[in-house]
DNA sequence: TCAAAAGTGTTTATGCTACACCCATGC
DNA sequence: GCATGGGTGTAGCATAAACACTTTTGA
């Protein structure tokens, strides 16, 4: 998942053969042992997109397994929610020419079905993203290296859905311990005060929680 | 995962088999196709402990996979927590036979080292357990049918290790929505005012949420 | 000097903690 | 009556929402 536009976007892909050839599907593959499954995750996202997977969070969502999820019989998949800044998606490799960002409607749905039971997935991935913003800094792997305090409040508003206050929201962040880590440069945006720049703090969950309104 | 005698208790079995043999182990088995995986859990766990599954909760914590974690080579293990009231196991079976309530020290550790990687899954487990006590009503689960208010409350107590405030954990459980309905018998314990005996309610979700000291 | 966006102060309401106190039962 | 555990009331403190207000820039 990545933020573009204001808008909350997943990666897809076009599969390439059937089943469900020429629809849309989120990345995978196999494990190549003894590689492990957080490995096969981070190889699989590169190969098929060309992303850096250096900058981004990952972590297993859920295991999916039922005798009818494909058509070609029992497949064992083990999800991962991977979160990202805005990345542009490499358009030379073969297999990422295949790969796009697709932007979610409110209700958090992509706008066409996805292959298997990949809407599923997807559903899940965003209700563990929403509330992973609430109990850890996660929100700070949507951002660059640097951020102002308006561009993690958008973080927090595209994932929820909502509108926030910018002075409250202004000092929950800042009075959370480890959750950012002010620095001393600003950035003009053209119009206005400049706003500071904050770097991801060291925290990894957030005392007190930032709960949903 | 069971309440004994005020402590928290897990569920072991005797290894039958190499590797490992005669260790302990968490209880578990492989999938038979079709069943899906909590269909497998289900089963095992009532197969080896004799258990009955119908009053349990029963959910996916995390999935294990990695080259050196059974030395009969690669071994993917998808692993459930299941919290159950106090239930005596029955001795009758042959597997079950080998099972075992085995108690947890302060720490949440098991007396003696567990076979595999399993020490590593009851970490996760026992850490899933003490998160969701906060944000759903699962503390239910490890009460029968019906309980009194300070069983729930030793509930969280004895879980989180920590103490709690009978009369302020009173008042935020009958003000959760959902969570418990009273009925209108009482429980007797020989000294003191008898207990009002209370029973699940129907919030999956608790609003606002019982969070850890 | 004005508009725009960042950030601070302040009021008010709400919730939570600590603990005093009352209730209902067995001995 | 009195000990014991269940349950309610309440004062004081901490937190959070709403919003007025100040700061800092570009035009």
């Amino acid at each position: 998942m990545t933020i573009r536009a204001d808008r909350l976007h997943v990666l897809q892909v076009l599969r390439g053969k059937e089943p469900f050839l020429g629809g849309s599907a989120l990345p995978g593959g196999f494990v190549r042992l003894p590689e492990d499954l957080e490995a096969t995750a981070l190889r699989e996202l590169t190969e098929e997109t060309g992303l850096d997977g250096s900058a981004l969070h990952l972590e297993q969502l859920h295991s999916y397994i039922a005798a009818d999820r494909d058509p070609r019989g029992p497949v064992a998949s083990v999800a991962y929610l991977a979160i990202a800044p805005n990345l542009p998606i490499p358009v030379a490799g073969t297999d990422a020419a295949r790969a796009r960002w697709e932007p979610l409607d409110d209700a958090g749905r992509a706008s066409d079905p996805l292959a298997f039971d990949h809407d599923q997935i997807l559903a899940d991935g965003l209700e563990r993203a929403r509330t992973k913003l609430e109990f850890t800094p996660v929100a700070t792997a949507f951002c660059g290296s640097t951020f102002t305090m308006t561009e993690l409040r958008r973080v927090y508003e595209i994932v929820w859905g909502v509108a926030l206050d910018p002075p409250n929201f202004h000092r929950k962040i800042t009075s959370t311990p480890g959750f950012v880590v002010e620095t001393d440069t600003h950035r003009p945006l053209g119009a206005g005060r400049p706003a500071r720049l904050y770097r991801r703090g060291t925290a990894k969950v957030l005392h007190p929680p930032l709960l949903r309104p």
